[in-house]
RNA sequence: CGGGGCGUGGCGCAGCUUGGUAGCGCGGGUGCUUUGGGAGCACUAGGUCGCAGGUUCGAAUCCUGUCGCCCCGACCA
């Protein structure tokens, strides 16, 4: 390709929608181009790196033995219904773009293919002899993010792979999903970015085991939790670990005390000279149920500790045998919409009567009172008295109506003790998340009815997996995790071209001479040259070629008449000077040849 | 959804407080010079100042509404 022809435009000028470093460079470098908010183009070099991003997987897929196919993006609603997902994935804050057709039927734009997989799966799959069946794809996304960011990495249109494996039995659905685990991390280490693997939660997809795949970089939005070993990885939503020891809190009797305007922690701690894990707080919170019931908690935990909301929504689905849609802070202003009086906020303990909620128009009328380990461990405490300025101190559960079953519902973080070895300290890590693999066990193939016949003849339904892979993200996420100053540095595998070749002077005849033959001979070998033969000034051709990140350049210019070049490694910033038959072997040497092009 | 900010040539921005008929840098075009790290000079094209109302002799500027975009947050009260 000759830059000439490439439609290039780069920016000098940071654009003021980019945050982060490669959302910028992938602006400035001509890779893509924002249509409206979470909405992007790829342009042609970008697409040229997501044609390679695509190969590396589908070659590594096809070898997994997985099948590749193209779903379709409009879904209709009924398949959803069937599922259980409509409603919380198209109302209220759901993430399904949809629409009625002109005969007004509901349509949904595809954020994810489990339905129309298991459709299809339940109709084309009958016996056991068929399995195990991989099928993924590779296409467009739409998901209507409450806030897309960052360009290419929270989008609402994005390019995914996804597949989705059928089993008979559990075993069989274990062995293919380690064996994805591994075609992942070849995937990954081709695409030339250094990933974590993690424990996640399966959210909103549901399912057993799950793990992610984590590009580090200091931009990413997910918080990894990972040991000094290595050996523990987990993301923040799913991670455990034993919380650092509570500072024992003595006192012969409980006494109550006041405490003006010390509604924080903090504020709490300083003015009493006490330390956070000495006091149990207390969050109120409104769960919206997926029958849209209304029911508040009532939250204990130790003062120097958080709630992890996801660990608390799982602990409440099992509880209620139903999904939790929504989890909303209970503030003065909603206690008022139910008709209820305003609380001690700041103040409060974990015996706050249930009757603060009678008469409440849509609420449940009592609490339901969940207490992390970390706060039902303390023997001695400090709490609100449940009255405006008032707190308790040496207080125990006993006085306070019971001990409370404890229950992981914290975060954990940085400096938490490790469970496999209580010497190491936890480490904290910022992933992007490019990758996800399930264990979906037979959550969908129940609900959707999809079912084969086993050995002995009876109905039953698949065991399945899915595996997710953000490609477009993955493109991003590789320059997040490779550039300079100067631009990107794109890893060789994935690069839009692998070489570029820069006549520094096209009106100099010897110079192009060289440039051309030397473009002529790379191409011929197989490799993805580029030519830059535009009429500008050296300079500027040297700035745009560390901007677009090609991994290796040969400089065409004053030594031309001598027939000599400089090969400059892009990552490496490193130039020399030679003969312009000894760079080309060694580009010829260095880089994987394919076929001519 | 809550909070904050911004919409002015293709891009980045100033002008707005204190109303008087729009400017800077980059980019584009032409010419001359230059030619190895985003060149210099000259000329030039390009904007109903997001949109709709209103106030005023007069609105980019003030007021109202509306649309769009960006950032932070969306359990620790």
């Amino acid at each position: 390709m000759r830059a000439s022809r490439l439609m290039l435009v780069t920016l000098r000028d940071v654009p003021a929608e980019a945050e982060i470093a490669s959302h910028q460079l992938l602006v400035r470098g001509g890779f893509i181009r924002r249509i409206t908010s979470g909405i992007y183009a790829y342009l042609p070099l970008m697409w040229r790196v997501i044609n390679k991003i695509t190969a590396i997987v589908q070659e590594e897929m096809d070898s997994s033995g997985a099948l590749q196919t193209l779903l379709p993006q409009l879904h209709p609603a009924e398949l959803w219904e069937r599922s259980g997902r409509w409603n919380g994935y198209t109302a209220g804050e759901g993430i399904m773009f949809h629409l009625k057709d002109r005969q007004g039927r509901e349509i949904g734009l595809g954020p994810t293919h489990e339905e129309v997989i298991t459709s299809i799966a339940s109709e084309l799959l009958r016996s056991y002899k068929q399995l195990p069946v991989n099928l993924y794809q590779i296409q467009t996304k739409f998901r209507d993010e409450i806030r897309p960011r960052f360009g290419l990495m929270r989008s609402r249109e994005f390019i995914m792979k996804d597949a989705y494996s059928f089993h008979a039995n559990e075993k069989d659905l274990k062995i293919t999903y380690e064996k994805i685990d591994s075609v992942y991390r070849n995937i990954f280490s081709r695409c030339g970015v250094e990933t974590v693997a993690v424990d996640a939660d399966s959210g909103a997809i549901g399912g057993a085991a799950s793990q992610e795949f984590m590009v580090t970089a200091d931009s990413g939005e997910d918080l990894i939790l990972t040991s000094p070993d290595g050996v523990y990885a987990a993301n923040q939503e799913k991670a455990i670990s034993i919380p650092l020891p509570a500072k024992p809190f003595i006192a012969k009797k409980t006494y109550k005390l006041k405490t003006p305007g010390q509604k924080s922690i903090s504020q709490l701690c300083s003015s009493n000279n006490l330390d956070p894990s000495q006091i149990v707080k207390v969050i109120l919170i409104l769960a919206i149920l997926e029958d849209g019931k209304e029911q508040p908690l009532l939250i204990s935990i130790r003062g120097d500790q958080e709630v992890n909301d996801v660990k608390l929504t799982n602990i409440l689905t099992a509880r209620l045998k139903k999904g939790v849609t929504n989890l909303l802070p209970i503030t003065k202003e909603r206690l008022c919409a139910q008709g209820l009086s305003d609380l001690p906020f700041g103040f409060l303990g974990p015996d706050l009567n249930n009757s603060v909620l009678s008469g409440a128009k849509t609420w449940s009328n009592s609490f339901i009172r969940i207490t992390d380990h970390t706060a039902a461990d303390l023997e001695s405490f400090i709490c609100g008295a449940n009255t405006e300025d008032e707190h308790l101190f040496g207080v125990n559960w006993l006085s306070l109506g019971g001990n409370p079953k404890g229950l992981d519902i914290r975060k954990a973080k940085a400096g938490d003790i490790c469970h496999h070895d209580p010497s190491q300290n936890l480490l904290e890590r910022r992933g992007i998340e490019i990758g996800h693999i399930f264990q979906l066990g037979r959550k969908y193939s129940n609900s959707l009815n999809a079912s084969f016949t086993n050995e002995k003849g009876i109905q039953e339904a698949f065991w399945m997996g899915c595996y997710g892979i953000g490609i477009s993200r993955l493109a991003q996420a590789a320059v997040e995790q490779n550039h300079d100053k100067e631009g990107i540095i794109w890893p060789i595998s994935i690069a839009p071209f692998e070489v570029n070749v820069v006549i520094a002077n096209i009106q100099n005849s010897q110079q192009r001479v060289l440039g051309e033959k030397i473009y002529k001979r790379l191409k011929s070998n197989g490799l993805d040259a580029l030519l830059d033969d535009r009429n500008e000034r050296a300079g500027v051709k040297f700035k745009d070629s560390d901007l677009i990140g090609i991994p290796w350049r040969v400089v065409v210019g004053r030594d031309a008449d001598s027939g000599q070049v400089e090969l400059v490694q892009r990552g490496r910033r490193e130039t020399k000077l030679l003969d312009h038959e000894a760079a080309i072997s060694q580009l010829l040497a260095e880089l994987p040849q394919r076929k001519p092009n």
